[in-house]
RNA sequence: GCGGGCGUGGCGAAAUUGGUAAACGCAGCGGACUUAAAAUCCGCCGGCCGUAUGGCCUUGCCGGUUCAAGUCCGGCCGUCCGCACCA
C-alpha cells in the first residue's frame, strides 16, 4: 500500500490442504499472479493473500485410517503445500495467511453465526435430510451418488432431523437481480446461478372441498401454478406423498400408507426419475372447480409431485403439461385442451400424444376464450383474487441452506441446549468454542457427540447443567467469508477490511459456479446487513474468472489397470507397459486424476525444468478458461524458450550504451507495439496471446543488428521493456535478465513500461487490393494517404489491371488503413 | 426435457468494431554444424493443379444479408458442461 493509488484486491480460490499441490493449483495461482504482478507494476495498491480451506472429511478419514489427529494431519499438509507454492514465486502476502481450522478464524465465524441468529438469518427446523447410516452423518445432495453414500457406499436414508439453516431464501430476489450487475462474470456462471435460484411467477390458490373438508385440510387444498390460464383444463388435484393431507390420510388408511411406502422406495437418481412410471392413488376426495359451477375434481396422491417445491400440491392440466398427460392417460382422467395453437380449428382440434405448451389462444374456457396466454393468466388471477381464493405469488427453487454436519472436523456451532431455557447462544465473551483435541475415531459417528466433558456446560442463562450443540458447520460456511477476513489484515481492522473489499478479481474453477459462489454472495449480504462489512452493493467479487482444467493422456493395460504415462513405452510399433510388457491402449485425454493415473506432480516439473517453465507452460498454449493438455513435449518447448530468452539478454554487451536514431526505428516500433499488445492481452485474460507476442518480440530482438549505436540503444530499450513485460509470467528469470542488463532494484518492483504512442503507428501500410472480394494484389501507401489517391494507385496496379481488363469498374471501396475492394463486371 | 458453451491445418490455437484466414507454439520434413548422435542454427509445413509467376478450393452442414462473412441472420448436425418429475 502506498498513498492514494487505486486498490486491486486479487484473489484465487484458497486451497484445500490435501497433502500435495497439483497442476490445477499451479494453473490457478499462476493466472492470478500474472494479474496481481501486472497491477502492482501499474502502480495499484495490490492485496494478494493466500490461506487454507482446512476443515473437512478427508482429515477425519486420515484420522480413522492412520490414527493421526485431523489437526496434525492438516497443519502438516499446510506446511508442505505452502513450501510448494512458495517455490512457484507467487507474489503473495503470506503475512495474512490463515487456515479456517485456526480457532482464531472459526471463533470469528461463530460470532458471525450468532449475529445472523439474532437477525433471524439463522434458524433451526426439522427437515428431511440424506442420512448415511454407516458414517452416521448427514450428506449433502451432491455427496449422494445413485442413492448411496459417496464414501461408505451404503444406501442413503431419508431422515427427519432438526438442523440449523441459513435463510438464504431471504435474499433470493436480490441474489437473482444482482447477477445482472456482474458484468465481469462469465455468462455461464450467471446463468447457472439464475437457474439454481429458479424464480417463477404464478398463482397460489385454494381449491375448496366438495362437501365436508377433512380435518387435516380445513381450508381446502393450496396449490401453486404458473399456468392459471389453463384452469378450465384442470382435471385432477395431485398431492405429494409427503403432503400433510397425505400423511393424515395414511394414518387412517393402510392402503395410503402402502402407497406412500412404495413412493419412498423409488430412487432419487437421475435415471430412476427419468424412467419412473407415473403412479397415483385416488383418495376419493373431491374439490370444487373455482370457475365451473357444480364441477368437481378428484384428489389423487401422485409420486411425481414434490413436497419441496411450491405447496406440495398441484392441479393437473393434461392438455398442457406432459406429466399430467401421462398421468391422466394412465388413470383415464379427463383431457381437455384449452390453448389452441394458431392456425388450428377449434371444432376439429384433437389432442396429440404430446401436451401442447406453445403459444396460442384460449378456448373451451368460458370468460377466457379468445385471450392470448399472458392476458388469460392475468384475467384468471384477477378472478381468483376477487373470489378470495388466492393471489399471484413468486416461487423460488432455492431452498434454505442446511448447514449442520454430524462431524468433528468443522466449526462448532456456538449453541447450548438447556432443558429449561431451550436453545441458548454461547455468550460472545466465551468464544471461540474450541474443538476438544482429545477425541477418538474408533467408532463411526461424531466424536463430539460422545465427548461428555466437552459437551457438558452450564446454561448461560439459568446456570443449570446443559449440553453443547455437537453438530459442526458445513465447510462451505468457512469459505463463504474468508475473503472478508483476508481484507481485514493481521490485526482484523474494519477500516482496512472496508478499504479492500470487494475483491476486484477472483479466479477459480467452474466447479464452484453455484455452491461456493452463491453461498459467498449470500454471506457478504448477510454480513453487510448485520454491520460486519461495509459493502453497499453486497457483491463480494466484482470480477470472476473461471479457469479450465489440466488434462493429460491416459493409458490402460489389457487387464484394465490404468498405467502411468511414464511407464509406457513403444516396442515394435505397439504400446506396452515397461515392467510387465503387457499391451497398453491409449485412452482419452482427461482431467488429471489419481484414479486414472494421469497426473503430473508439480514437484517433479519444478525439479526438472524450474518453476518458471511450469508457469510459462500452463499459461502458453490454451486460453486460460479452456482446458489445457499437459504434454512432455510442450514442457520441453517452454524450457527451450527459457534458454533462448536468457540468450538474448546474456548476448547483450555488458555496459553498452547508445543514442536512439531512426536507423533502428522498426525494432523500436516492435518493442513498443509488443508492450501495448501484451498489456491488452493480460487485461483480457488472453495470456496465450501475450505469450505469442513475447515469442515474436524475442525473435525480432534476436534478428536485430548487433552493431551500431542506434541498434544497441534500441536493443537495450527493448530488453528492458521485455524483462518487465514477462515478469508476471516468469518472475525468477526476469530478475536475472533485469540484473544482467543493469536494471535498477528488483524488476518485480519496477513500473510497467510505457509504450510511446508515436511508435505504435507505422508511416507506411500495406493495403490488400481485392477485385470482387478476392485478394489480387497489395500496395504500400502512406498511412495518411487520402482515399482518392489510394484508389488511383490501386487501379494502376499491374495485377489489378489484369483482373479488371475488359470489365467496367462499378465501385471502389477504400477502407483507410485496412483494405481496398474494386467491384467490376 | 430445459439452459449454456464450443466446432478453424496432424495437434494446441490466432484473427476482439464485418476488411489479407491459419499469427505463435507443438509435432513432422529438409538442410547446416558433428566421425556420429544430442543440443543449436537456417528453411518448409491447410488441400488440389502447376517447373514457376500463379490459379482454384478451404473456418461442422444448408441457405441468407453485404462491395466484403470464421465473425451478422435463419435452419440443421455434432460435441461438451450445468440443471432436471420445479407444477
Amino acid at each position: 500500500e502506498a498513498g492514494d493509488a487505486p486498490k486491486a484486491y486479487m484473489l484465487e480460490m484458497f486451497a484445500y490442504p490435501s497433502g500435495r499441490a497439483h497442476m490445477g493449483h499451479v494453473r490457478n495461482y499462476s493466472i492470478g499472479d500474472v494479474v496481481a504482478r501486472y497491477k502492482r507494476a501499474k502502480g495499484f495498491n495490490v492485496l494478494h493473500p493466500m490461506g487454507w480451506d482446512a476443515f473437512g472429511m478427508p482429515a477425519e478419514n486420515a484420522a480413522m485410517q492412520n490414527k493421526v489427529h485431523p489437526g496434525d494431519w492438516t497443519y502438516k499438509n499446510i506446511d508442505f503445500m505452502r513450501a510448494q507454492l512458495q517455490k512457484l514465486g507467487l507474489s503473495i502476502d503470506w503475512s495474512r495467511e490463515f487456515a479456517t481450522c485456526d480457532p482464531a478464524y472459526y471463533g470469528l465465524q461463530q460470532a458471525i453465526f450468532l449475529k445472523l441468529f439474532e437477525r433471524g438469518l439463522v434458524y433451526r427446523k426439522s427437515a428431511k435430510v440424506n442420512w448415511d447410516p454407516v458414517d452416521q452423518t448427514v450428506l449433502a445432495n451432491e455427496q449422494v451418488i445413485d442413492g448411496k453414500g459417496w464414501r461408505s457406499g451404503a444406501p442413503v436414508e431419508q431422515r427427519e432431523l432438526t438442523q440449523w439453516f441459513f435463510k438464504i431464501t431471504h435474499y433470493a430476489e436480490d441474489l437473482l437481480t444482482g447477477l445482472d450487475g456482474l458484468e465481469r462474470w462469465p455468462d455461464k456462471v450467471r446463468t447457472m446461478q439464475a437457474n439454481w435460484i429458479g424464480r417463477s411467477e404464478g398463482l397460489q390458490m385454494r381449491f375448496l372441498f366438495n362437501g365436508e373438508a377433512p380435518a387435516a385440510a380445513p381450508d381446502g387444498i393450496e396449490v401453486f401454478t404458473t399456468r392459471p390460464d389453463t384452469l378450465f383444463g384442470a382435471s385432477f388435484i395431485a398431492l405429494s406423498p409427503d403432503h400433510p393431507l397425505s400423511l393424515a390420510l395414511a394414518e387412517a388408511n393402510p392402503d395410503v400408507e402402502a402407497f406412500r411406502a412404495e413412493c419412498a422406495q423409488m430412487g432419487t437418481s437421475e435415471e430412476a426419475i427419468e424412467t419412473a412410471e407415473k403412479k397415483g392413488f385416488d383418495t376419493g376426495l373431491r374439490v370444487q372447480h373455482p370457475f365451473i359451477e357444480g364441477a368437481t375434481l378428484p384428489v389423487w396422491i401422485a409420486n411425481f409431485v414434490l413436497m419441496g417445491y411450491g405447496t406440495g400440491a398441484i392441479f393437473g392440466c393434461p392438455g398442457h403439461d406432459q406429466r399430467d398427460l401421462d398421468f391422466a392417460r394412465k388413470y383415464e382422467l379427463d383431457v381437455t385442451p384449452v390453448v389452441l395453437p394458431s392456425g388450428e380449428d377449434p371444432t376439429s382440434f384433437a389432442m396429440r400424444n404430446e401436451a401442447y405448451t406453445g403459444p396460442g389462444t384460449l378456448f373451451n374456457s368460458d370468460f377466457l376464450d379468445g385471450l392470448a396466454i399472458e392476458d388469460a393468466k392475468r384475467a384468471a388471477i384477477d378472478k381468483i383474487a376477487a373470489m378470495g381464493l388466492g393471489e399471484s405469488t413468486v416461487n423460488y427453487r432455492l431452498r434454505d441452506w442446511g448447514a449442520s454436519r454430524q462431524r468433528y472436523w468443522g466449526c462448532p456451532i456456538p449453541m447450548i441446549h438447556c432443558d429449561t431455557c431451550g436453545v441458548v447462544p454461547v455468550p460472545e465473551a466465551d468464544l471461540p468454542v474450541e474443538l476438544p483435541p482429545d477425541v477418538s475415531f474408533d467408532q463411526p459417528g461424531n466424536p463430539l457427540a460422545r465427548h461428555e466433558a466437552w459437551k457438558s456446560v452450564p446454561c448461560p442463562i439459568c446456570g443449570k447443567p446443559a449440553t453443547r450443540e455437537t453438530d459442526t458447520l458445513d465447510t462451505f460456511v468457512d469459505s463463504a467469508w474468508y475473503y472478508i477476513r483476508f481484507a481485514a489484515g493481521v490485526s482484523n481492522d474494519p477500516a482496512e477490511r472496508d478499504y479492500w473489499m470487494p475483491v476486484d478479481q477472483y479466479v477459480g474453477g467452474v466447479e464452484h459456479a453455484v455452491l461456493h459462489l452463491l453461498y459467498a454472495r449470500f454471506f457478504s449480504r448477510a454480513m453487510r446487513d448485520v454491520g460486519l462489512v461495509d459493502l453497499p452493493g453486497g457483491e463480494p467479487f466484482e470480477g470472476l474468472f473461471t479457469q479450465g482444467m489440466i488434462t493429460h493422456e491416459t493409458y490402460q493395460a489389457d487387464d484394465g489397470r490404468w498405467v502411468f504415462p511414464d511407464d509406457v513405452e513403444e516396442r515394435d510399433g505397439a504400446l506396452v507397459e515397461r515392467e510387465s510388457g503387457m499391451a497398453v491402449t491409449r485412452g482419452p485425454i482427461e482431467k488429471m486424476s489419481k484414479s486414472k493415473r494421469n497426473t503430473v506432480d508439480p514437484e517433479d516439473i519444478i525439479a526438472r525444468f524450474g518453476a518458471d517453465v511450469a508457469r510459462w507452460f500452463v499459461l502458453s498454449d490454451s486460453p486460460p478458461d479452456r482446458d489445457v493438455e499437459w504434454t512432455q513435449a510442450g514442457a520441453e518447448g517452454a524450457a527451450r524458450f527459457v534458454q533462448r530468452l536468457w540468450g538474448v539478454f546474456d548476448g547483450f554487451p555488458e555496459g553498452a550504451a547508445g543514442e536512439h536514431n531512426d536507423a533502428a526505428l522498426e525494432l523500436r516500433r516492435t518493442s513498443h507495439k509488443s508492450v501495448a499488445a501484451i498489456e491488452k492481452a493480460i487485461l483480457e485474460f488472453r495470456f496465450n496471446s501475450a505469450v505469442a507476442t513475447i515469442h515474436e518480440w524475442v525473435a525480432a530482438l534476436r534478428k536485430a543488428e548487433t552493431e551500431g549505436d542506434a541498434y544497441i540503444a534500441a536493443r537495450h530499450e527493448g530488453l528492458s521493456m521485455l524483462a518487465r513485460c514477462f515478469t508476471p509470467f516468469m518472475p525468477h528469470l526476469a530478475e536475472e535478465c533485469w540484473a544482467r542488463i543493469g536494471g535498477e532494484g528488483l524488476v518485480s518492483a519496477a513500473a510497467w513500461p510505457e509504450a510511446d504512442p508515436a511508435l505504435l503507428v507505422d508511416d507506411q501500410v500495406t493495403l490488400p487490393i481485392q477485385v470482387n472480394g478476392k485478394r489480387r494484389s497489395e500496395i504500400a501507401v502512406a498511412k495518411t494517404a487520402p482515399a482518392d489517391e489510394v484508389e488511383t494507385l490501386a487501379l494502376a496496379d499491374d495485377a489489378v489491371a489484369a483482373h479488371i481488363a475488359g470489365k467496367t469498374v462499378k465501385k471502389v471501396i477504400v477502407v483507410p488503413g485496412r483494405i481496398v475492394n474494386i467491384v467490376a463486371s
